[in-house]
DNA sequence: GTCTATATTCCGATAGAC
DNA sequence: GTCTATCGGAATATAGAC
């Protein structure tokens, strides 16, 4: 039960955002009602903290996996996980969570804070490396680099929403095509 | 009064984002009752219409006045206009709105598509321009490089807000880097 | 145009039974 | 762990006086 709760509010944040849903659109679908979501998660920091926690983890596991790829094909594997985002009409949860970042508590923008490094921390990595191992090509230093791709990847799925999917996917070709030639 | 509500109503737009103000987050400032809001704009889309055609005239007004400055130069005014907002602590109202989307009435999901067409429009003659002139260097599409700046300066912001406006000052630079060389 | 006052609804959260 | 029931508060919005 725990886990759906997550995987619900997940879905939720980035689909309407933190602020527009409530412990009603997690305990409906559920069949169960709002005080068992407060057994679980009794403020919504908490459910809030438990989504980002668990995402974390998604990503780390996900990198885990990819380590022995060509760093290229590492970029490829993690524009997969944004189309398959845009696809499934959710933005990342950085992009959902970022505009509300002053609205929410102090142990949330930590763990936001931590989840924005995390991923810098690897893009960085991943364009250092494949630089070196001549699978990328760019100006500039790779942490400058890094920024400009997970912009990219951000607002790809923000434009997607409003201007439709065509968006992302043209982002995302681009921003590939670029690093490799 | 009106202008005042909506220079308000935009300031806690792109601060706590549109789901997170009410109608007392504009009243009081001003010294007003909620209901003297009502007044102006009967209901909240109301407002947030008002604020959206603001903010088209805005840009409408600044690219007419650069309109005969060298392209890579029209391409700074802009950044110069995402810096202001960065070192003011909001993001833009793209990026704002955008993850809010799906709880807008369709009023304010249209002004918004045509927010974002009219700033994409405008990049991509910039960027197609400013290539001719060979103040611009660059592979692929106009409007497929245009959707690269303009999600890089959307999530400078959302960066910006997490990580420091270093963030934003690194993407900047090397966005219009990119772009000359 | 602004006020007081209020209607209505919804939200996050808690108490106590089972 | 889930329930019923409810508290306290805040939100959008409206009616009617001034």
């Amino acid at each position: 039960m725990k886990d759906k709760i997550v995987t619900l509010a997940d879905k939720l944040i980035r689909v309407k955002g933190f602020n527009a849903f409530s412990y009603k659109d997690i305990a409906d679908p559920l069949s169960v009602k709002n005080a068992a979501v407060h057994y679980h998660f009794p403020s919504k920091a908490d459910l809030g903290m438990a989504v980002i926690t668990e995402e974390m983890q998604r990503f780390q596991h996900s990198v885990q996996q990819w380590r022995q790829l060509p760093e290229d094909e590492q970029l490829d594997r993690l524009v997969d996980v944004f189309r398959k985002h845009c696809y499934a009409g959710n933005v990342c949860l950085m992009g959902s969570l970022a505009p509300d970042y002053e609205t929410l508590t102090p142990p949330m923008q930590e763990k936001i804070n931590e989840m924005a490094e995390a991923i810098v921390e690897w893009v960085t990595a991943c364009l250092e490396q494949g630089r070196k191992h001549k699978r990328f090509h760019f100006k500039g230093a790779a942490g400058d680099r890094a920024l400009l791709v997970i912009s990219n990847l951000q607002s790809s799925l923000l434009l997607a929403r409003v201007m439709g999917p065509e968006a992302f996917d043209r982002i995302g070709r681009q921003l590939l095509e670029d690093l490799r030639s």
